[in-house]
DNA sequence: TGAAAATAAATTGTGCACAATATAATCGCG
DNA sequence: CGCGATTATATTGTGCACAATTTATTTTCA
């Protein structure tokens, strides 16, 4: 016998165990826990490879455009981008359409990365563990919660 | 058309909109977002919310029971729980069985935090915005996840 | 028993995440 | 045109996440 003895809505007090969201929150810990000793042979982290991912398709970007994508802010992003250009992967320089903004381009040294990553998504696919349905299931699930509270 | 012409098992170039992890990862920081300024007034982060609901309910555990519970490490927890500690939350004292390890004990203060914490868990229910079976699903599918990865 | 192995915390250093703020350029509109 | 509002990025400060290491204690077992 727990409590909400008879009323029928009582606030129950709440429980760690009961919690919904904490178990969203270890799971993309050991997300990118897991991605990073794939990572570490390519000197990258996770949020650094999913940059690098988007600049792999779009070749060129505003921080803003980048920001929206992965919804970060300019406060992760900017430090985040830098570092990426200290190891030659990308350069940032003004738009000249609009010098408040910044262009971040992708290097030839920055798309060579993207064949020696070629292995990763499988190898991560394999370490998954869960059924491509249900990986499929948690995406449109964690997109709806996202939506959700965003908005 | 995509890609994989003939084979059938090629390895796609990675793109970042295929990703299934990086929603999960963008939803976890959607939920300490929602968390944040519902604990603000309470002057407590969503992590700092987590271990207390835990001694909420066992009022002393060593720092590596709440490491395994929560799955972080004591590079992550020693200075979160200082800052508990700093607030007059919890007390740390050495375990006299054991003089390696810490007992982490809630104090009245932080037992009284428990009821200025009753409203929350039914505001950010209401912001979730998804259904009471996809948040269950959801949840499954996160502990799955994490069961395999950490495996 | 006593030395090696294992365990629990703590420390150090790097990299996110984000609030708050600052700076600078552009836009909107009277 | 000009000036207030908006927008884009950068900066600062706090707190988490974790690898790597350190210190102290306990366990194991030859």
């Amino acid at each position: 016998m727990k409590a909400d003895v008879a009323s029928g809505s009582v606030e129950l007090a709440p429980s760690f165990e009961d919690q919904v969201c904490f178990p969203l929150y270890s799971a993309a810990n050991a997300v990118v826990r897991a991605y990073r000793p794939l990572l570490q042979a390519l000197d990258l982290t996770y949020l650094q490879y999913m940059v690098l991912m988007i600049l792999w398709d779009e070749r060129q970007l505003k921080v803003k455009d980048i920001c929206d994508r992965m919804r970060l802010d300019s406060g992760t992003l900017t430090p985040l981008v830098k570092r990426l250009e200290a190891k030659g992967l990308v350069t940032r320089r003004r738009d000249p359409e609009d010098e408040r903004a910044r262009l971040i381009a992708i290097t030839d040294a920055g798309m060579a990365l993207r064949e020696a990553a070629r292995e990763i998504p499988g190898e991560l696919a394999c370490r998954i563990g869960i059924g491509k349905g249900d990986v499929a299931q948690l995406r449109s699930l964690c997109a709806a919660l996202l939506e959700a509270l965003d908005a």
